[in-house]
DNA sequence: GTCTATAACCTGATAGAC
DNA sequence: GTCTATCAGGTTATAGAC
């Protein structure tokens, strides 16, 4: 039951953020009615926390992982990376925008999340990972906030435009895909001007 | 007075939102109550929608013209698009935010916003003369959204994560302007690798 | 035009019966 | 555990006095 609630909960917050998502909503969907919630979690802001929990920790990733492997070219590295960032927002695709508009509206209680379950830090060796590649001079010297900057920002951009992209560019989902694919090569692209020495 | 009214609003709506900004709020922040601001604007949808118009109408840009001018380069072009958009976001930083989560909150208010003020009529002519530029040959040929994602999330990432930058890379606000700057030269390299003939 | 008073509604949360 | 009933507080919106 309390996995339920949790799952129904995370599809509301995600799809329509935390304070356009009300307790009755939840509860309709999943088939109770609201006392029931306050059972499971006293009040909206600790169901909240429960689902911020595992949304952060479904992202720590494997990913970064792959940025290790320094044996591996820089195109092939990314594409790694952009691959499994694909496969989650691919099944959640509001959860980009999901991000954005929570670090916006309460950034301690993301950022406090994402601490306890040392994504800073593995976020952190990455990051000096790549450091130590251009401190031997087999990358370009940029600074890692570009780095992230370019990275994420190509990387996310389509799906937060996505309704946007449905109305003007008129995608349909099979179109996205396809575009999803183009696009994947031209932030690898954008990645290696960025970071290869010529 | 039904401009005092809609300053506020602006401020209010374009830092919280329109769900979280209540008429009461905006009531106080002008000096009012409540039954006055019905009285200048029925409902609280009309109020934002008249707080859209202004808004929209402040990007379609004289920006675009820039674009135009094929004798010059495209770095030199991109630079004074980046400088007017930066003027605009440097005065109001949450704009890209705003606009985002409006836009996926209710994408047809916006868009229609923006049909009748003639913005993507003024955004298909300039991409129509990129893509001039490139049957030319003197442009690398890319699809339009292409340049249209790869420009716009350049330009608006740092904006939409200030808050995060805040925290977790320390920015005060003398580190941002610095930053953007050179981000401004980032953004530049990446449209030209995009758009440049080799 | 701007106020007071109030309507009608929805929210999150709790108490208590079953 | 799950329900009904209810509370206190906030929301938009309107009617009517001044």
């Amino acid at each position: 039951m309390e996995n339920k609630i949790i799952n129904a909960a995370r599809a509301l917050f995600i799809e329509k953020g935390y304070a356009e998502t009300s307790m009755s909503e939840i509860a309709t969907r999943v088939g109770i009615n609201r006392p029931a919630l306050h059972y499971y979690f006293r009040t909206k802001d600790k169901m909240f926390q429960a689902v911020i929990g595992g949304i952060v920790s479904s992202i720590i990733p494997k990913v970064f992982d792959a940025l290790m492997h320094k044996e591996k070219s820089v195109a092939e590295r990314i594409g790694v990376v952009i691959d499994a960032y694909y496969e989650l927002f691919w099944e959640n695709p509001h959860l980009p925008m999901f991000l954005l508009r929570e670090l916006n509206r309460d950034a301690d209680l993301l950022i406090n999340s994402a601490k306890e379950l040392n994504v800073l830090e593995t976020m952190g060796k990455a990051l000096a990972s790549v450091q130590e590649e251009m401190d031997e001079g087999k990358l370009n010297k940029v600074s890692l906030q570009f780095v992230f900057y370019n990275f994420y920002s190509l990387l996310s951009f389509p799906f937060l435009t996505l309704n946007m992209a449905q109305k003007v560019f008129m995608n349909d989902q099979e179109h996205f895909r396809e575009m999803l694919s183009d696009w994947k090569q031209n932030i690898i692209a954008q990645m290696r001007n960025l970071l290869e020495v010529k």
